[in-house]
DNA sequence: GAATATAACTCTAATAAGTAAAGCGAAAAA
DNA sequence: TTTTTCGCTTTACTTATTAGAGTTATATTC
Protein backbone atom coordinates (compact mmCIF):
# COMPACT_ATOMS: atom_id res chain seq x y z
CA UNK A 1 0.00 0.00 0.00
CA UNK A 2 1.46 3.19 -0.95
CA UNK A 3 1.37 7.09 0.36
CA UNK A 4 0.32 9.92 -2.51
CA UNK A 5 0.34 13.20 -1.77
CA UNK A 6 -3.18 13.12 0.50
CA UNK A 7 -1.83 11.27 3.30
CA UNK A 8 1.92 12.52 3.04
CA UNK A 9 2.90 13.91 6.67
CA UNK A 10 3.46 17.63 5.27
CA UNK A 11 3.28 19.27 1.68
CA UNK A 12 6.95 20.27 2.86
CA UNK A 13 9.62 19.65 -0.13
CA UNK A 14 12.06 18.47 2.43
CA UNK A 15 9.19 16.21 3.53
CA UNK A 16 8.19 15.03 0.29
CA UNK A 17 11.24 14.03 -1.09
CA UNK A 18 12.24 11.56 2.14
CA UNK A 19 8.72 10.10 1.70
CA UNK A 20 9.90 9.50 -2.21
CA UNK A 21 13.44 8.35 -1.18
CA UNK A 22 14.14 8.17 2.18
CA UNK A 23 14.57 4.81 2.88
CA UNK A 24 17.72 2.53 3.19
CA UNK A 25 17.14 1.16 -0.47
CA UNK A 26 15.78 3.05 -3.16
CA UNK A 27 18.89 5.59 -3.74
CA UNK A 28 21.04 2.51 -3.69
CA UNK A 29 19.16 1.11 -6.66
CA UNK A 30 19.38 4.66 -8.30
CA UNK A 31 23.19 4.49 -7.57
CA UNK A 32 23.27 1.09 -9.53
CA UNK A 33 21.37 2.22 -12.04
CA UNK A 34 23.00 5.52 -12.62
CA UNK A 35 26.63 5.11 -12.13
CA UNK A 36 27.15 1.63 -12.49
CA UNK A 37 25.08 0.84 -15.20
CA UNK A 38 23.53 -2.08 -14.01
CA UNK A 39 19.91 -2.46 -15.55
CA UNK A 40 18.35 -6.32 -14.23
CA UNK A 41 16.75 -7.44 -11.50
CA UNK A 42 19.58 -9.94 -10.91
CA UNK A 43 21.89 -7.88 -11.07
CA UNK A 44 20.55 -5.33 -8.80
CA UNK A 45 20.29 -8.06 -6.40
CA UNK A 46 23.69 -8.90 -6.50
CA UNK A 47 24.73 -5.27 -4.92
CA UNK A 48 27.33 -5.42 -2.03
CA UNK A 49 24.57 -4.43 0.53
CA UNK A 50 22.91 -7.55 -0.15
CA UNK A 51 19.06 -6.35 -0.67
CA UNK A 52 16.87 -9.34 -0.76
CA UNK A 53 14.35 -10.65 -3.07
CA UNK A 54 11.54 -8.89 -1.48
CA UNK A 55 12.87 -5.72 -0.60
CA UNK A 56 13.83 -5.24 -4.27
CA UNK A 57 10.56 -6.01 -5.35
CA UNK A 58 8.73 -3.55 -3.82
CA UNK A 59 11.30 -0.64 -4.05
CA UNK A 60 11.41 -1.38 -8.09
CA UNK A 61 7.44 -1.48 -7.66
CA UNK A 62 7.58 2.46 -5.90
CA UNK A 63 10.38 3.55 -8.46
CA UNK A 64 8.24 2.84 -11.34
CA UNK A 65 4.92 3.97 -9.78
CA UNK A 66 6.88 7.19 -8.91
CA UNK A 67 7.92 7.32 -12.61
CA UNK A 68 12.15 7.23 -11.45
CA UNK A 69 12.59 4.25 -13.40
CA UNK A 70 10.86 2.73 -16.87
CA UNK A 71 10.41 -1.42 -17.06
CA UNK A 72 11.45 -2.26 -20.59
CA UNK A 73 11.19 -5.85 -22.23
CA UNK A 74 14.05 -6.99 -24.04
CA UNK A 75 13.98 -8.23 -27.62
CA UNK A 76 16.50 -11.00 -27.39
CA UNK A 77 15.25 -12.94 -24.19
CA UNK A 78 12.10 -12.58 -23.57
CA UNK A 79 12.66 -13.40 -19.48
CA UNK A 80 14.62 -10.24 -19.31
CA UNK A 81 13.39 -7.47 -18.22
CA UNK A 82 15.35 -4.18 -18.64
CA UNK A 83 15.08 -1.08 -15.57
CA UNK A 84 16.47 2.21 -16.55
CA UNK A 85 16.15 5.89 -14.88
CA UNK A 86 13.36 8.32 -16.53
CA UNK A 87 15.16 12.04 -16.90
CA UNK A 88 13.24 12.69 -13.37
CA UNK A 89 15.29 9.83 -12.19
CA UNK A 90 18.14 10.75 -13.95
CA UNK A 91 17.69 14.53 -11.83
CA UNK A 92 18.83 12.85 -8.90
CA UNK A 93 22.31 12.86 -9.50
CA UNK A 94 23.08 15.94 -7.75
CA UNK A 95 21.36 14.69 -4.89
CA UNK A 96 24.02 11.59 -5.02
CA UNK A 97 26.75 13.88 -5.80
CA UNK A 98 26.10 16.06 -3.08
CA UNK A 99 25.59 13.33 -0.63
CA UNK A 100 28.76 11.47 -1.68
CA UNK A 101 31.26 14.47 -1.69
CA UNK A 102 29.62 15.43 1.85
CA UNK A 103 30.61 11.17 3.16
CA UNK A 104 33.82 12.02 1.52
CA UNK A 105 34.48 14.78 3.28
CA UNK A 106 33.85 13.55 6.89
CA UNK A 107 33.98 9.88 6.98
CA UNK A 108 35.63 7.31 5.78
CA UNK A 109 34.94 5.53 3.03
CA UNK A 110 36.21 3.62 0.26
CA UNK A 111 36.21 6.25 -2.89
CA UNK A 112 39.50 7.14 -4.04
CA UNK A 113 40.52 10.66 -3.57
CA UNK A 114 40.41 11.47 -7.51
CA UNK A 115 36.77 10.26 -7.50
CA UNK A 116 35.75 12.44 -5.31
CA UNK A 117 37.93 15.25 -7.40
CA UNK A 118 36.34 14.13 -9.96
CA UNK A 119 32.88 14.40 -8.65
CA UNK A 120 33.90 17.71 -7.53
CA UNK A 121 34.92 19.32 -11.03
CA UNK A 122 32.03 18.03 -12.42
CA UNK A 123 29.93 19.88 -10.08
CA UNK A 124 31.59 23.03 -10.32
CA UNK A 125 30.99 22.91 -14.21
CA UNK A 126 27.58 21.93 -14.69
CA UNK A 127 26.76 24.83 -11.91
CA UNK A 128 28.57 26.98 -14.23
CA UNK A 129 26.70 26.05 -16.82
CA UNK A 130 23.57 27.03 -15.03
CA UNK A 131 24.65 30.60 -14.00
CA UNK A 132 25.21 30.61 -17.66
CA UNK A 133 21.45 29.35 -18.27
CA UNK A 134 20.27 31.66 -15.44
CA UNK A 135 21.91 34.30 -16.57
CA UNK A 136 19.76 34.37 -20.22
CA UNK A 137 16.35 33.06 -18.12
CA UNK A 138 15.67 35.68 -15.11
CA UNK A 139 15.38 33.28 -12.04
CA UNK A 140 12.39 34.83 -10.74
CA UNK A 141 10.36 33.93 -14.21
CA UNK A 142 7.73 32.31 -12.15
CA UNK B 1 22.02 0.02 19.76
CA UNK B 2 24.25 1.91 17.09
CA UNK B 3 26.15 0.91 13.66
CA UNK B 4 29.68 2.11 13.35
CA UNK B 5 31.73 0.92 10.41
CA UNK B 6 32.72 -2.33 11.09
CA UNK B 7 29.31 -3.54 11.04
CA UNK B 8 28.01 -1.51 7.66
CA UNK B 9 26.60 -2.78 5.01
CA UNK B 10 29.14 -1.55 2.35
CA UNK B 11 31.87 1.23 2.96
CA UNK B 12 30.63 2.59 -0.41
CA UNK B 13 30.00 6.42 0.36
CA UNK B 14 26.29 6.52 -1.05
CA UNK B 15 25.57 3.32 1.22
CA UNK B 16 27.65 4.91 4.32
CA UNK B 17 25.12 8.03 3.36
CA UNK B 18 22.32 6.44 3.94
CA UNK B 19 23.19 4.67 7.00
CA UNK B 20 24.18 8.54 8.39
CA UNK B 21 20.69 9.95 7.34
CA UNK B 22 19.26 7.45 5.27
CA UNK B 23 15.27 7.63 7.50
CA UNK B 24 12.25 9.55 7.45
CA UNK B 25 13.00 11.93 10.18
CA UNK B 26 16.64 12.59 10.75
CA UNK B 27 17.06 15.41 7.73
CA UNK B 28 13.47 16.81 9.16
CA UNK B 29 15.71 17.41 11.95
CA UNK B 30 18.27 18.76 10.47
CA UNK B 31 15.97 21.28 8.33
CA UNK B 32 14.46 22.79 11.13
CA UNK B 33 17.96 23.45 12.69
CA UNK B 34 19.27 25.17 9.38
CA UNK B 35 16.30 26.68 8.30
CA UNK B 36 13.80 27.46 10.66
CA UNK B 37 16.22 28.44 13.60
CA UNK B 38 14.66 25.83 15.86
CA UNK B 39 17.01 24.91 18.65
CA UNK B 40 14.92 23.09 21.67
CA UNK B 41 13.21 19.46 21.78
CA UNK B 42 9.91 21.13 22.17
CA UNK B 43 10.24 23.00 19.74
CA UNK B 44 11.39 20.41 17.25
CA UNK B 45 8.04 18.06 18.51
CA UNK B 46 5.86 20.97 17.07
CA UNK B 47 7.27 20.00 13.53
CA UNK B 48 4.38 19.69 10.73
CA UNK B 49 5.16 15.88 10.31
CA UNK B 50 4.41 15.17 13.89
CA UNK B 51 7.34 13.59 15.38
CA UNK B 52 7.15 11.49 18.43
CA UNK B 53 8.86 11.77 21.50
CA UNK B 54 10.69 8.78 21.38
CA UNK B 55 11.74 8.73 17.60
CA UNK B 56 12.95 12.32 18.36
CA UNK B 57 15.00 11.43 21.38
CA UNK B 58 16.66 8.77 19.47
CA UNK B 59 17.25 10.99 16.50
CA UNK B 60 19.03 13.55 18.67
CA UNK B 61 21.08 10.66 20.12
CA UNK B 62 22.08 8.97 16.41
CA UNK B 63 23.00 12.76 14.97
CA UNK B 64 24.82 14.15 18.56
CA UNK B 65 26.77 10.35 17.98
CA UNK B 66 27.55 11.30 14.34
CA UNK B 67 28.82 14.65 15.23
CA UNK B 68 25.98 16.80 12.84
CA UNK B 69 24.55 18.45 16.08
CA UNK B 70 25.72 19.73 19.45
CA UNK B 71 24.10 20.21 22.80
CA UNK B 72 24.03 22.43 24.70
CA UNK B 73 23.41 23.95 28.34
CA UNK B 74 21.36 27.13 28.29
CA UNK B 75 22.12 29.66 31.29
CA UNK B 76 18.96 31.44 31.80
CA UNK B 77 16.69 28.01 32.15
CA UNK B 78 18.25 24.93 33.67
CA UNK B 79 16.02 22.60 32.43
CA UNK B 80 16.31 23.88 28.60
CA UNK B 81 18.93 22.35 26.49
CA UNK B 82 19.95 24.18 23.17
CA UNK B 83 20.52 22.00 19.97
CA UNK B 84 22.41 23.63 16.90
CA UNK B 85 23.88 21.83 13.74
CA UNK B 86 27.92 21.79 14.00
CA UNK B 87 29.84 22.49 10.83
CA UNK B 88 29.49 18.97 9.62
CA UNK B 89 25.80 19.34 9.92
CA UNK B 90 25.77 22.41 8.44
CA UNK B 91 27.56 20.94 5.46
CA UNK B 92 24.42 19.07 4.61
CA UNK B 93 23.12 22.14 3.35
CA UNK B 94 23.83 21.39 -0.07
CA UNK B 95 22.17 18.04 -0.03
CA UNK B 96 19.09 19.19 0.87
CA UNK B 97 18.91 22.02 -1.24
CA UNK B 98 19.48 19.60 -4.05
CA UNK B 99 16.61 17.66 -2.76
CA UNK B 100 14.35 20.38 -2.35
CA UNK B 101 15.11 21.58 -6.20
CA UNK B 102 14.41 17.91 -7.18
CA UNK B 103 11.10 17.89 -5.48
CA UNK B 104 10.04 21.31 -6.68
CA UNK B 105 10.84 20.47 -10.45
CA UNK B 106 9.30 17.28 -10.34
CA UNK B 107 6.17 16.85 -7.53
CA UNK B 108 4.14 19.63 -5.95
CA UNK B 109 5.18 20.93 -2.81
CA UNK B 110 4.28 24.36 -0.33
CA UNK B 111 7.10 25.82 -1.72
CA UNK B 112 6.40 29.39 -3.45
CA UNK B 113 8.36 29.68 -6.96
CA UNK B 114 10.53 32.66 -5.20
CA UNK B 115 12.22 30.58 -3.13
CA UNK B 116 12.89 27.79 -5.37
CA UNK B 117 14.59 31.03 -7.42
CA UNK B 118 16.19 31.44 -4.45
CA UNK B 119 17.75 28.33 -3.86
CA UNK B 120 18.56 28.29 -7.29
CA UNK B 121 20.99 31.27 -7.24
CA UNK B 122 22.30 30.64 -4.03
CA UNK B 123 23.16 27.12 -5.47
CA UNK B 124 24.87 28.88 -8.26
CA UNK B 125 26.55 31.93 -6.48
CA UNK B 126 28.33 29.25 -4.11
CA UNK B 127 28.95 26.43 -7.02
CA UNK B 128 30.60 29.95 -8.86
CA UNK B 129 32.62 30.40 -6.09
CA UNK B 130 34.11 27.20 -6.31
CA UNK B 131 35.11 27.22 -9.73
CA UNK B 132 37.29 30.41 -8.32
CA UNK B 133 38.91 27.90 -5.55
CA UNK B 134 39.45 25.36 -7.29
CA UNK B 135 41.16 27.44 -10.10
CA UNK B 136 43.45 28.54 -7.43
CA UNK B 137 43.87 25.08 -6.30
CA UNK B 138 43.98 22.58 -8.77
CA UNK B 139 41.55 19.66 -8.20
CA UNK B 140 43.71 16.46 -7.91
CA UNK B 141 45.95 18.36 -5.13
CA UNK B 142 45.34 14.57 -3.45
C1' DG C 1 4.31 27.26 48.92
C1' DA C 2 1.08 24.32 46.46
C1' DA C 3 -0.53 23.46 42.13
C1' DT C 4 0.29 23.52 37.51
C1' DA C 5 3.10 23.71 33.45
C1' DT C 6 7.09 22.86 30.75
C1' DA C 7 11.42 20.53 29.09
C1' DA C 8 13.65 16.53 28.03
C1' DC C 9 13.47 12.41 28.15
C1' DT C 10 12.53 6.77 28.93
C1' DC C 11 9.62 2.68 28.53
C1' DT C 12 6.46 -0.37 26.50
C1' DA C 13 3.31 -2.44 23.49
C1' DA C 14 1.95 -2.43 18.85
C1' DT C 15 2.80 -1.85 14.02
C1' DA C 16 5.59 -1.69 9.98
C1' DA C 17 9.52 -2.98 7.44
C1' DG C 18 12.86 -6.07 6.05
C1' DT C 19 14.75 -10.98 5.56
C1' DA C 20 15.71 -15.69 4.03
C1' DA C 21 14.08 -19.37 1.78
C1' DA C 22 11.01 -21.74 -1.11
C1' DG C 23 8.34 -21.79 -5.13
C1' DC C 24 6.47 -20.50 -9.77
C1' DG C 25 5.79 -19.78 -14.83
C1' DA C 26 7.98 -18.66 -18.92
C1' DA C 27 12.00 -18.77 -21.71
C1' DA C 28 16.62 -20.28 -22.92
C1' DA C 29 20.60 -23.42 -22.79
C1' DA C 30 22.65 -27.94 -22.53
C1' DT D 1 14.21 -33.47 -22.39
C1' DT D 2 16.28 -31.87 -18.47
C1' DT D 3 18.41 -28.16 -16.33
C1' DT D 4 19.24 -23.38 -15.71
C1' DT D 5 18.08 -18.60 -15.79
C1' DC D 6 15.07 -14.69 -15.18
C1' DG D 7 11.94 -11.98 -12.70
C1' DC D 8 9.42 -12.19 -9.70
C1' DT D 9 5.60 -13.70 -5.45
C1' DT D 10 4.54 -15.86 -1.18
C1' DT D 11 5.23 -17.18 3.46
C1' DA D 12 6.89 -17.33 7.97
C1' DC D 13 9.94 -14.97 10.72
C1' DT D 14 13.02 -11.33 12.75
C1' DT D 15 14.16 -6.62 13.39
C1' DA D 16 13.21 -1.76 13.44
C1' DT D 17 10.24 2.03 14.09
C1' DT D 18 6.59 4.27 16.19
C1' DA D 19 2.86 6.39 19.18
C1' DG D 20 1.69 7.35 23.38
C1' DA D 21 1.89 7.06 28.36
C1' DG D 22 4.75 7.88 32.13
C1' DT D 23 8.91 10.07 34.70
C1' DT D 24 12.01 13.45 36.73
C1' DA D 25 13.62 17.94 37.31
C1' DT D 26 12.98 22.71 36.90
C1' DA D 27 10.12 26.81 36.37
C1' DT D 28 6.00 29.59 36.69
C1' DT D 29 1.50 30.99 38.45
C1' DC D 30 -1.75 31.69 41.95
Amino acid sequence: MEKDASNMRSQCPMNCALEFFGDKWSLLIVRDLLFFHVRSFGQLLKMDEGISTGTLSSRISMLLQRGIISRNDCLDDKRAIEYRLSDKGRELEPVLVEMILWVAEHEMTDLPPKAVANLKQARSLSRAAAVATDAQQPADRN
